[in-house]
DNA sequence: TAATCCATACCCGATGTTGGGTATCTTTTT
DNA sequence: AAAAAGATACCCAACATCGGGTATGGATTA
């Protein structure tokens, strides 16, 4: 809080802009939120942009940022995980994430973990310069449609969180692979994988494969 | 040809701008073309933005563009069935596509049906401002990285087309329904849903539901 | 320390899926 | 008019999945 706000009153003792790091696979959305930071507030600045999370993570090592902005889906990494490398490299840096998808679970986790900021592709631009106002002044931001989802999504949490191993063999299931070789690959027997499968099954309220494989889309677990 | 000659020349002689109407149902990347389109070239003007194919059929009727470009996965409404429509109201229209997806598939039937230009979520911004140079002069235009999914995903014709009914069963077993289920919504013996089914799994080259279920979500089945 | 959770593994039986066919009738294409 | 494609429907056998259990050892939490 007290870092914070000094950071804030040096920042605009001395007239600079804050410095934003903006990461996000799809170039195209890079460069449109790029041309809206930079046109719509003088307060910041994208200093730099990185289209895969391994190069945000170098940039991350050696430059100084006030605030990450990025993508949640991305291949090799989640944005999740690039949020918990910057904070471990710049415990002071801001992060907001910018995502498609609006599953309550995605959220929640990614609060849990400690981002200042979550908006939707869907928002207006109006939102990401309301998210970076907001996170600068040490506060969380939620747009509109999120908060709202968070609200109506309460009762979703029945959707008891899955286990590390069973969301590792979720995943096995939605990439084609048969119980046995599940088996095979994760080094237990058949059983164990049909045990697995039956309280996976159950725990995402499905019956069938089909609706595990949704699940897994809708999880953003493929 | 003649026509689109004659477009450019009295476009250029008028030093008039080239009237752009944009679709993309996320808020934040219309923007963010619009600045980048609006901010690289003054040739190309986005006139409107629409953020649902609804709303950007009504502006067809009503207005004059000379270029559409639309996401292709909406709500509702396909980028592929907005161009349809686009080309029968204004028939001198050239359309350009930005998908996130880069299914061969999705691109050969986007060429077929008339689209001029196809541009990836992921490509660099110089795209789409090479592609609005393209079309206007007639040609068509494919990013770097659409042609080269085209060329190495020629062999992916095996994968014949599925045929109407194969499609809506596709559909029916990606929505959780069981063989008898189906079965009975069609009013046909559990041995015809059988029979298509192993058809669907040959011609999509899988063989087990979570496989139908990808293509199902890959061809924006679901 | 006791209780809970997690990962492991087995049993059983019912049901569903997959892969191999063949066959008829209708519609569309050549 | 002949050929091809599409939708219908059946047979059979092998295999996988699903739903109901029970059980054990290890780790974590209360």
């Amino acid at each position: 809080m007290k870092i914070l706000k000094k950071l804030y009153l040096a920042r605009s003792a001395r007239k600079m802009k804050y410095q934003i790091l903006l990461v996000d696979d799809h170039q195209i959305l890079l460069e449109g939120t790029k041309a809206i930071i930079d046109g719509a507030s003088d307060l910041f600045e994208v200093k730099d942009t990185a289209h895969t999370p391994e190069r945000a993570q170098e940039l991350l090592k050696n430059n100084d940022y006030d605030i990450l902005i990025t993508d949640y889906e991305m291949p090799n990494m989640k944005g999740l995980e690039l949020i918990k490398i910057a904070k471990t490299v710049l415990p002071e840096i801001k992060t907001i994430v910018l995502s498609m998808h609006d599953e309550p679970s995605v959220i929640r986790e990614l609060l849990k973990i400690g981002a200042d900021g979550f908006i939707l592709k869907k928002d207006t631009h109006q939102s990401i310069i309301d998210a970076l106002d907001k996170v600068t002044r040490g506060k969380k931001f939620l747009s509109e449609d999120v908060s709202e989802i968070l609200i109506h999504g309460i009762d979703d949490d029945k959707n008891k969180d899955l286990t590390p191993r069973e969301v590792e063999i979720t995943k096995l299931i939605a990439k084609e692979y048969s119980t046995k070789q599940i088996a095979d690959i994760l080094f237990i027997s058949e059983r164990t994988v049909e045990t697995h499968r039956k309280n996976i099954l159950k725990k995402t309220g499905t019956n069938n494969v089909v609706g595990l494989v949704r699940y897994a889309y809708k999880n953003n677990l493929v």
